[in-house]
RNA sequence: GGUCGCGUAGCGCAGCUGGUUAGCGCACCGCAUUCACAUUGCGGGGGUCACUGGUUCGAAUCCAGUCGCGACCACCA
């Protein structure tokens, strides 16, 4: 007998252990097959399951039962992301409530320490992941520091240099001195800030700036070329009275300079404002660093070498008022700054990284979009995809930490005595200078050993190679940008280049993420896929929307508004959050958390279960009975529903598709049809049978478990499980 | 500033390439119900589809403009 209602909480755990051991999730490259390939985004390893993720789990699903049912041979890979950036953030945060910074640690220990603390986390990512019910391929996991997925992402920068596509230069980045590492601009964050904008006396002028502490590193003034108050001055050297002496700056005239901002004049540092730096360019302007990596001001700030930016600022700005150089002080200015993840200001800085040229990279991956070999849903979305290439600068793939996969470029000690490193020494304390100070006092085996970060010149010398060259060789310390590797995910995670798998399943059908990654991710995928195989990696690409909180803002730790997914898959089912959030994302746009919908979800798997128990009396006959017209017209209607539904399912209108079929089994076969054979139940017993199986299937991509609890209540262990039965009316 | 999107019943939304009385969920109102399910059934009220103009035999649906809202990208010393 079946209980009265469905208790999703009896089922749920015991299902999921039958898939598994019936070993349904594994593929098996059957040639006679269709392959129908998913690479799941690889979730944060030391996150937690939030709702994003659990929409992408819901969807994926949708895609890989509904094609496991039609007969495909499918293979869905889970994974985890090391997160680079954002780990180890993390892991500090945890260290200093120790007492302990990176500081303490050589970069071996270090990365071995976020190892042992990333593995505790991952184990509960990936059982969040099988809760909910996803029916992935456990036996190909990824994590994206595998070392086979090291060994290529190696390998790809080796090809990518050997192709000279790989430069080191100085470049105007995003340098946080908090986090000792730079960020992308896709990084940043931009807040709106007041901060004081001071009136600066230089020379002739009067300028507004932010940051007086860097005009030590000054290198002219501009003017906009048209400006008749100023124009005379451009092309002469101006006298300006500084803290520390006089000095001498150029007057140029630029079209960046907008003459109605201040005073129409502008002092040009161009080692740390990104339009100076372009200024600087356009005009051969020499660049002076002010303020150092460790966030402190550089020997050129004479006596305010060694003060913090913000120390600086406060200090010079008193001493320049005590020489009577500041004209007047704005303290109501609000202005964007940019901060790091962390919240920390970001100090724009010339340093020497690593590149990718993107132009030959970009042409095809941007062709593959617009000639519709990768085909974007929902459409509108590909414009998005469009206009972040063509304004693609080159890529910097370097990062300044420690958790990630370090580039595979080897520094010969030798031939650069001007690396500048710091490392813990043999008495345990860290040591920073020039490797040819360093080497004067320590072994260079001890250096490496102890070896914490290096900074090497532009000008550098290295050679790129996956394993040591010598013994005389030291490794570069910086990693990969996470993009860098994961965009290379969908190679990774299939054995490229030479496995089986990657021969039977690449490229794989569908990327879905969520839109927010776009420019992030799926285009770098394109990219990189198209670079090593010829092919771009997926041939569409869904892009779900964003689920916003109750209130329909965006979840954050600040609101107080974040939804922990756990709750409601306790309180409703996994099969009721799974159908009430995919039943809202009919465009792919952001929506908030239905809760009312979920509750509804709840209410239709008991409805489900409740259907069967109406049927579960009432035994199948052997003789084919007569139908009558009410039989008719349930099938007639059953072939429809399961047509259409899988016509939504190609265009990936998931909501439709979901809302079809519910309609139909709650107000057409339950409410229509049920009512009306109850009074000739063994006759109808035939047709009862059959839609409730070919119901079930239709529902079983999208609520995995209950369909499967009514399946094995209702028929019997020799038609197997419903995850392996055929989708109704699929040839 | 650039780009994209949104404004449809009290609330949250769907209406894809224009076509008969504009739908869904929640909420609301009335009735029913020992017979699969109260996590139920049947019925009902409520909308000049933001505004203006245009294309068309016909527009919530296409075009232009106006107003309001949101997001992303860029960013002024």
């Amino acid at each position: 007998m079946m209980d009265k209602n469905y208790d999703h909480k009896k089922f749920e755990d015991s299902i999921n252990k039958q898939w598994s051991e019936a070993g349904v999730f594994t593929a098996k490259r059957d040639p006679s097959k269709k392959p129908y390939t998913i690479v799941l985004p690889p979730p944060n390893a030391s996150g937690k399951m939030h709702t994003g993720n659990v929409l992408m789990i819901a969807i994926e699903d949708i895609l890989i039962r509904w094609h496991r049912m039609r007969g495909d041979e499918v293979l869905w890979i889970p994974g985890t992301d090391h997160a680079g950036t954002e780990t180890q953030i993390t892991f500090e945060k945890e260290l200093k409530k120790q007492g302990k910074s990176r500081f303490n640690y050589n970069r071996k220990d270090f990365y071995e320490e976020i190892w042992k603390f990333v593995q505790n986390n991952k184990n509960l990512v990936e059982g969040q992941i099988k809760k909910m019910g996803a029916s992935v391929d456990w036996t190909r996991n990824k994590f994206t520091l595998d070392p086979d997925v090291v060994a290529m992402v190696s390998k790809t920068f080796e090809k990518l240099n050997n192709d000279g596509l790989i430069y080191r230069g100085d470049y105007m980045v995003n340098y946080c001195p908090n986090c000792g590492t730079t960020y992308a601009d896709i990084e940043i964050d931009h807040i709106e800030r007041k901060d004081p904008l001071y009136y600066l006396k230089y020379g002739p002028f009067v300028l507004a700036t932010v940051r007086p502490e860097t005009k030590f590193g000054d290198t002219a003034v501009a003017v906009h070329p048209d400006d008749p108050r100023y124009k005379e001055w451009i092309g002469k050297e101006i006298n300006v009275e500084g803290l520390n002496g006089p000095f001498k700056l150029k007057v140029i005239g630029d079209e960046y300079v907008d003459p109605k901002f201040g005073s129409g004049v502008v002092k040009v540092t161009p080692a740390h404002d990104p339009n100076d730096y372009e200024m600087g360019k356009r005009h051969n302007l020499p660049s002076i660093k002010v303020v150092g990596l460790n966030g402190k001001l550089t020997q050129v700030a004479g006596k305010y070498a060694g003060m913090t930016v913000f120390t600086a600022r406060k200090t010079v700005v008193e001493d320049l008022e005590a020489k009577g150089l500041i004209e007047k002080i704005d303290e109501n200015y609000v202005h964007s700054v940019s901060v790091c993840k962390a919240g920390h200001d970001v100090e724009p800085t010339i340093l020497p990284n690593w590149f990718i040229k993107i132009d030959s990279l970009r042409a095809p991956a941007l062709e593959a979009v617009k000639n519709g070999e990768v085909k974007i849903f929902p459409k509108w979305r590909t414009l998005t995809y469009v206009r972040w290439m063509e304004n693609m600068h080159d890529w910097a793939i370097s990062r300044q930490n420690i958790w990630g996969i370090r580039i595979p470029a080897w520094y010969k000690a030798v031939e650069n005595p001007e690396l500048v490193i710091s490392f813990i020494n043999s008495e345990g304390s860290v040591v920073t200078g020039q490797l040819s100070e360093l080497l004067k006092n320590n072994k260079l085996t001890e250096v490496k050993k102890g070896l914490q970060t290096l900074i090497a010149p532009a000008g550098a010398k290295y050679i790129i190679s996956t394993n040591e060259p010598g013994e005389d060789y030291i490794q570069e310390t910086d990693t990969f940008d996470t993009w860098f590797s994961s965009g290379q995910w969908p190679l990774a995670t299939l054995g490229y280049p030479d496995s089986e798998d990657f021969k039977y399943f690449y490229p794989t059908n569908v990327l879905e993420t969520g839109w927010e990654i776009l420019s992030k991710w799926v285009s770098r995928m394109v990219m990189l896929g198209i670079y090593l195989t010829g092919k771009p990696p997926f041939k569409a690409v869904y892009l779900h929307g964003i689920v916003r909180a109750l209130d329909g803002r965006k979840m954050s730790k600040s609101l107080g508004n974040v939804i922990n997914p756990e709750e409601y898959i306790e309180e409703f089912g996994v099969d009721a959050l799974r159908m009430g959030l995919v039943a809202g994302t009919a465009t792919g746009k952001d929506f908030s958390f239905p809760r009312d919908r979920i509750i509804g979800y709840k209410k239709f798997a008991n409805k489900l279960w409740n259907i069967a128990r109406f049927i579960e009396p009432i035994r199948a006959s052997e003789v084919e009975m007569t139908k009558n017209g009410d039989d008719q017209w349930i099938l007639t209607e059953l072939e429809v529903v399961a047509r259409k539904a899988n016509q939504y399912l190609e265009k990936f209108r998931f909501a439709e598709a979901a809302e079809l079929i519910y309609e139909f089994v709650w107000h057409k076969f339950a409410d229509v049809y049920l009512e009306k054979v109850k009074d000739r139940r063994e006759e109808a017993s035939g047709t009862l049978h059959k839609v409730l199986s070919d119901s079930l299937k239709l529902c079983h991509p999208f609520m995995p478990f209950v369909t499967e609890a009514v399946w094995q209540e209702i028929f019997p262990q020799e038609e197997g499980l419903l995850i392996s039965q055929r989708w109704p009316f699929s040839n």
